[in-house]
DNA sequence: GAGTTTTATGTAATAATATAACGCGGTCTC
DNA sequence: GAGACCGCGTTATATTATTACATAAAACTC
């Protein structure tokens, strides 16, 4: 049993799960709204409360810089404590890793300051290997 | 010369510079807009635009996970190349810091991945000291 | 200094993102 | 079966951000 067992997914939220792992990146929620119109979705509602549902349950990360949402990149999900994300601002790649230097540093500021930490962002901008190897 | 110099502000650039530093904390544009009213803004388009270029000076940040900003708090700004932000939800207190261990770690892993960095949001969540001594 | 480009501005309209409020139906407990 | 809880459907609304177009001020060129 990991810290983020979660339940069998409700019909939307497989649905929507679904949107998100098919898709392999980003989605913004009213994207994934109109993936699943022909699936009976019709407002945005029933989107978010899904999506709130799945991020609850580690399977799915918001990117705030981003206003958009992706399945989490490991494969059972809850692997990983905190995940940063590198955004490819030329192709919208992103990239989901464990920053463990990071994490350990601001986890030690925060004791520090006795700051209790509830959560973390951490998005990288830029460009990816691949869109710079194809600049001419 | 720093790396961030910039030039006078103008009118409407000054009137938000101010708002948020008046503020001690983030805003987000709709406030400073209403905070502008008597000053005789009208428009979100005008807010946005001096946000803009106060963020490009390196005067201002934005708060990605608030849809906020929030005036730099170093007092020269252009002090510090990355900056980080723990944000209270009790209190709904700000603070600013130079998060540089997390920096080297994420560097680190952008060079070794070929990404090249153009920005980064790091931002904490969670309850200040300050709050933690209220709660009972 | 006239002509040109750039930058800032004003205003209206619209797009994109997110939530509030209400009611309904199922499931679980007691 | 009453009560609590959860997920769902629907409508309406709130919040955040941009597009489009016109005007004005400033900076730069010759
Ligand atoms: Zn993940
Ligand atoms: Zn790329
Ligand atoms: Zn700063
Ligand atoms: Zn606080």
């Amino acid at each position: 049993m990991t810290a983020h067992a979660h339940p069998e997914l409700t019909k939307n939220q497989s649905l929507v799960f679904g949107s998100l792992s098919d898709a392999g990146g980003p989605l913004t929620a009213y994207a994934i709204l109109d993936l699943l119109r022909e699936d009976g979705f019709r407002a945005p509602l029933q989107v978010y409360r899904a999506l709130d549902k799945l991020v609850e349950y580690g399977m799915v990360h918001r990117l705030e810089s981003l206003n958009a949402f992706v399945a989490c990149a490991h494969t059972g999900c809850s692997a990983h404590g905190a995940a940063a994300f590198a955004i490819c601002e030329q192709c919208g790649d992103v990239i989901e890793f464990t920053p463990d230097e990071a994490l350990k540093g601001l986890n030690d500021w925060a004791g520090a300051q006795d700051f209790t930490l509830a959560r973390m962002t951490i998005e990288l901008r830029g460009t990816c290997g691949a869109c710079k190897s194809k600049a001419v």
